[in-house]
DNA sequence: CACTAATCCTGGACGC
DNA sequence: TGCGTCCAGGATTAGT
């Protein structure tokens, strides 16, 4: 699925296709996403002109003459580039055509959006989102200082958009594996070193994620859209009774706030 | 205010 | 083979 990585890649990617084209039209063949796609939205984004493509948080924000286009991928979204003879697959739900390319959106599970708005503060989205862990701001203090007082356990509070941006549940899982912290950790106890362990270690899985990307990106072409490239680079997501990678002792895995958590009882404590 | 659980949806894995 | 059941996952919303 996609996480931060693949929408950084995913940006950067489209920006370079679409970047100063003009919107000719738009086909919405299912508008039922997370939140509707509005009915207006053809007649809204024809003859617009791309003047950027950026990213917040999972939210790719695409900047037009008028307003804003904001896409969420989801869980199973992509984005793609592509034309007029490709066959439609099954999930493509909107194509948004230049005049030699479309940008087709393919989501099959739907929890992802397409959004429209005149300016970006006034979207409740992106109004309370924390801080960016590729940012400068990010860093062992700042997240030292953003977990005092907070009880809620240290995967809970990483994973939390409000605290902190784009770490999904795999790469929560690899960073704190990476730090030697449990994710069972009560998110206040944690020292000023781990705090600063665990920031490095989610730049660093994040940014490792973004350089692989360009392979993700081609396997985006696939139905699924899944992690296919990285995936090879997991060391403890998923490997539940399987030797920890450091100490050979038996991963094991909890349920934390519904989401699968995998860990080491030796490595993390 | 802080935290928990339910929710949206589909495809894939699994058991019978 | 085919059916039913369950699970995965991000982020919001409703509920405690």
């Amino acid at each position: 699925m996609p996480e931060l990585p693949e929408v950084e890649t995913t940006v950067r990617y489209i920006k370079e296709k679409i970047a100063y084209k003009r919107i000719t039209s738009v086909l919405v063949r299912q508008p039922s996403l997370r939140y509707k796609i509005r009915s207006n939205l053809p007649k809204l984004l024809k003859n617009q002109i791309i003047q950027d493509v950026s990213r917040r948080a999972k939210y790719i924000l695409i900047s037009l003459n008028e307003g804003y286009l904001i896409i969420h991928l989801g869980m199973s979204g992509s984005l793609q580039i592509t034309n007029a003879k490709e066959p439609i697959q099954k999930h493509s739900h909107c194509d948004i055509m230049f005049d030699n390319i479309i940008l087709r959106y393919n989501d099959p599970r739907r929890f992802g959006c397409i959004l429209w708005e005149t300016d970006l503060a006034s979207n409740k989205l992106l109004a309370n989102l924390g801080i960016e862990p590729l940012g400068d701001d990010f860093n062992g203090q700042s997240l030292y200082k953003l977990t005092r007082g907070r009880k809620v356990c240290i995967k809970q509070f990483i994973m939390n958009p409000h605290n902190l941006v784009g770490v999904g549940n795999i790469y929560a899982n690899e960073s704190l594996w990476k730090s030697g912290i449990t994710p069972l950790k009560p998110a206040k106890e944690c020292s000023e070193k781990q705090c600063e362990l665990l920031a490095d270690e989610i730049k660093n899985t994040l940014l490792k994620s973004i350089a692989a990307g360009g392979t993700t990106l081609k396997d985006f072409k696939g139905a699924d859209g899944k992690l296919g490239y990285f995936v090879r680079q997991l060391q403890i997501y998923g490997k539940e009774d399987q030797a920890c990678p450091k100490c050979g002792s038996e991963i094991k895995r909890v349920v934390i706030g519904q989401r699968s958590s995998f860990y080491c009882l030796k490595c993390q404590a």
